[in-house]
DNA sequence: GAACTTTCTCCTCTGAGTGGACAAAGAGGG
DNA sequence: CCCTCTTTGTCCACTCAGAGGAGAAAGTTC
């Protein structure tokens, strides 16, 4: 199949575009409801969309007690792709244009072998998905680095934990191989974008984002748009300070939450609690694993280990406590919780929110919900479909 | 004079009335250029604006080489009233329609007096800028209040060194009383509408303004916009933890910043470095003036007094502790420092610089300046003018 | 089968906006 | 002083987006 490559003429077509990959199917006289122009001007612009391939006829509707309407859906055959890049394995997704998933696969990896080899490994994933049948090739494609990016271009910069990465022309490469338009993103943006579009966040205008998971990253979104900073590093929490004169970060500081709390952090600590003989449960584990992760943890914890119980509750608390800054300052309507921690679930997020409320106004936290994330893994890659969408999606 | 109640009919009417305010007198070739129209569409357009009276006829340019432009320029008979109630004092001021300041009254009071004596006050303050000649009557009047807002209806929420304000309509009350448009907003927000507007973020699309006086704010710009936050309370870092541990706050945490730095805390702490002898230029002070207040500070400081620029430092340095953690968060471009504490000038701006610049990443911080603000005490009434200015100058 | 609904199309009309022609007014040179 | 060039401002004809109404098409309900 040829791929698409009309872009929507003006505003209008913009927004039925969008219209329809979040309502799905919709009939003209539907699409009159909620676009604020005249019938005879909407059906001119469906027209011009059907003409351009974007949209296609999709039947005849149910009657609602008058004429049946002939709805209208975006091409079935439109293909995204979203790829997620962690710091420890890749996820990538292939969708439709309403951005539902048709395949995912995960896959370990790591981020420090540059950007060439992993380069190598996302194009060979996409291809085993095309090759699946479940794509013969890509409309557009998004794409998160664990990372600051310069967004206009896809480019990221000064990427702490991705050395070799920086500067690398992500947008430019990934465009060229896959012969579509491409955008990139930092992850955590992603996720942000993903709960809001299908997850937790769905009806919020101003909230945060926090994934924690090899490293502590916080999406912000304001007014519906997710906000990046002057240059590109908003939302870069992990080198906040949680805890005065603390653990020795990589970054030069002490103190840091990403260094008293957050994938690694925890893994090590657990790792010295074992060997130093303070819990029998997560000693088991680590001779039996060869090493802990954050998993395990959880695991010990839900099987009712104290030091585990313990290591849990006090990262929530350094976290809360960064959290409580935040909110004192955004005052956002919804505070997420994700990443690969998240599998420590209620245990964490009660000892997030008792530091939250205990620290923030009432004013900010009166009717502020703290919530895990909706989507799990699959938030960054519909994140990634979600900002390629919005740009295709978008007046040329 | 009768007061106009014109408002501009579409976005680009409303486009021009800003053009004019922020560039002053200005011809129709000048304005085609900024505007993007067609000369006629333009002309259409200024000789509606010339009908509503909002905009005059204002003589003849200089030649440019060709044939002289008719300039046209805001009525100058247009006035804003700027009104900005901290919690000590009040400034009051009036303005034309190009947001200069033509006369501004300060006087002390206490906020704590409730909505009703104050009212009565800056009343009175606007009655005697009236009778001095300087305005007949206003045509919009912004208001600023120590505490957060229920901005679209202009009402303050939950006010904590206010009380007897909560829910107190101030728009609505002194919409009447003065027979014009009124718009009310936190007074750290109109300081850093001030500074967008005059002073030193003129340029800037994203930044923070810290205001340090009776309490700590923070007012954030976010694309060019006064962000709010989602109960109104955005940008109350004053209640952000600095010191673990710390000093009992009023709002039943410890470690609060403005329980150790503010213009209450550094007066309570140097009038006890007085009385326990560490500092005879500030027991001297306290002598003469029955009490110290962060004036007495500067001045000890700049006469040399050791305890007076350590009391200076170590405030800089938990405000820099709480300010590095919100750039690393909020990645602006500018940070500015205001309120009645600049006067402690460098000493201060030094130590946050310090602070900030070692504990948030490079990327942060690598172009990122802190300033003090320009306007000093008159950032709030500009700020305030230039809030119902965009009110009215904005489509109908 | 009649009356009422809903959907969609077609046609006419309005008003925003463009762009070109032209007039007005000045600068500068020979 | 006159001619040419430049800039500014006005007028007018033309295009196109968009609104809104009439009416056809297709169903439902009684």
């Amino acid at each position: 199949m040829r791929r698409m490559t009309a872009r929507p003429a003006n505003a209008h077509q913009a927004r039925l575009l969008r219209l329809l990959r979040d309502g799905g199917p919709n009939s003209r006289a539907q699409l009159g409801d909620q676009v604020d122009l005249s019938r005879s001007k909407l059906a001119v612009e469906v027209d011009r969309l059907l003409e351009t391939g974007l949209v296609v006829a999709d039947g005849l509707a149910a009657s609602r007690g008058g004429r049946r309407s002939h709805n209208v859906r975006l091409n079935p055959e439109l293909r995204f792709l979203g790829v997620d890049i962690g710091a420890t394995s890749v996820d990538v997704a292939v969708t439709n244009a309403e951005l539902e998933i048709l395949g995912h696969i995960n896959q370990p990896m790591d981020v420090r072998e540059g950007p060439v080899a992993v380069f190598e490994q996302v194009l060979s994933m996409a291809a085993k998905l095309r090759a699946s049948g479940l794509a013969e090739g890509f409309d557009g494609a998004g794409i998160g680095v664990p990372g600051p990016v310069r967004f206009p271009e896809g480019v990221p910069v000064a990427p702490p934990i991705m050395p070799g990465w920086d500067g690398f022309p992500v947008r430019e490469a990934l465009s060229q191989e896959l012969g579509c338009p491409v955008m990139v993103d930092n992850d955590v943006n992603l996720m942000a974008l993903g709960e809001q579009h299908a997850g937790v966040a769905r009806t919020q205008h101003d909230f945060l984002v926090v994934k924690i998971g090899t490293g502590i990253g916080c999406g912000i979104v304001v007014g519906g748009e997710v906000y990046r900073g002057t240059t590109g590093s908003a939302g870069d929490i992990g080198h906040i300070q949680a805890v005065p004169e603390g653990r020795p970060c990589a970054c030069g500081n002490r103190g840091c939450l990403e260094a008293h709390f957050s994938g690694a952090a925890l893994a090590r600590d657990a790792t010295e609690a074992a060997q130093q003989g303070q819990s029998a449960e997560l000693a088991n584990r680590l001779a039996a694993n060869g090493g802990l992760s954050a998993a395990d943890v959880a695991a010990a914890a839900a099987a009712g280990d104290a030091t585990a119980l313990d290591l849990i509750r006090e990262g929530g608390r350094s976290t809360g406590q960064v959290i409580a800054g935040l909110v004192s300052f955004f005052n956002p309507g919804l505070v997420v919780i994700g990443g690969g921690v998240t599998g420590l679930g209620h245990n964490l997020l009660a000892a997030i929110r008792t530091q939250v409320y205990r620290q923030s106004l009432p004013l900010a936290t009166g009717n502020l919900p703290i919530v895990l994330g909706e989507l799990g893994p699959t938030a960054g890659v519909i994140g990634a479909a979600r900002l390629i969408s919005d740009h295709l999606f978008s007046p040329a």
